[in-house]
DNA sequence: ACCGATTGACTACATGTGTAGTCTCGACCC
DNA sequence: GGGTCGAGACTACACATGTAGTCAATCGGT
């Protein structure tokens, strides 16, 4: 249970570009982050970053005048909480009903199960399977 | 694309509640949600009836002295809406490394697999698949 | 050496969210 | 009929979030 601080929507945006490629400085960040969404503006990033490391996903080394960015927590570890939030939230905590909401929505075809079940043949699932933490204590 | 409004977390633990049975009083609902967890302080769960109303998603109807609750928004509105954000912001808007996280995490079993494809041979995909909406456009 | 551009630091501010308290009034119990 | 209790109305308040502005130092160019 690896600890993940809480990234809001937008923060998520930022955390994507650095994940695949780090470290980066703030400019080539803005830069990504503009190639795909015009509507970001330079100052909102920095404050985003500036949150990000307040929060403890992101560090930071300075390299000349400027710094230099990269996550301090695992995509997978995010991810996986994220996952695990959703799953909570809107499906009760039960995958089933997430999948077959997908099926209906005409979002998932045969050959993506196909795939899947390859992916299991390649992962085979262990003896004793992890069990998944649940209910997210969100009140204090 | 049916309106829906913003659903916040606690506020799902409302609406799951009275998606499946209503109308239902403040103090039925509440009583739920005690059930299933006592940390429910009932004054906060009036608070967030008041904001559901007020935000259109819920509507209620005076009985005697009370009111009774019942949702005006779809449950699979709101779930394909929350669905959607969370795709995109976590796995970019695609399904599959979804999905393949989930079988990395040995949540998914190779049993639900095949219920999924039962599934689509009782839901075959239409002609033209639907399209999804992409970016929640949550800029101004 | 001076000027403008850039960088990070700090500040701002409306709105949303989680959590709950006070106030008022009518209903019900003696 | 007076007290109590529960319902709903309104208020509170800290923290998060999206969005950006101001300030001061500095770097790079001329």
């Amino acid at each position: 249970m690896k600890f993940v601080p809480r990234i809001s929507d937008t923060e998520w945006e930022i955390m994507r570009i650095l994940w695949p490629k780090h470290p980066l400085t703030a400019s080539e960040i803005i830069e990504q982050l503009a190639a795909a969404d015009p509507r970001w503006h330079p100052k909102t990033a920095r404050t985003l970053l500036a949150r990000l490391v307040r929060k403890g996903a992101l560090d930071y080394e300075a390299r000349g005048r400027t710094y230099v960015y990269s996550p301090l927590v695992a995509e997978e570890d995010c991810v996986a909480t994220a996952s695990n939030s959703f799953l909570d939230r809107v499906f009760g905590g039960s995958l089933k009903p997430m999948l077959a909401h997908f099926v209906e929505q005409q979002k998932l075809t045969r050959q993506d199960l196909v795939e899947l079940e390859k992916m299991l043949d390649e992962n085979p699932p262990p003896a004793a399977p992890k069990k998944r933490e649940k209910n997210g204590d969100h009140r204090h």
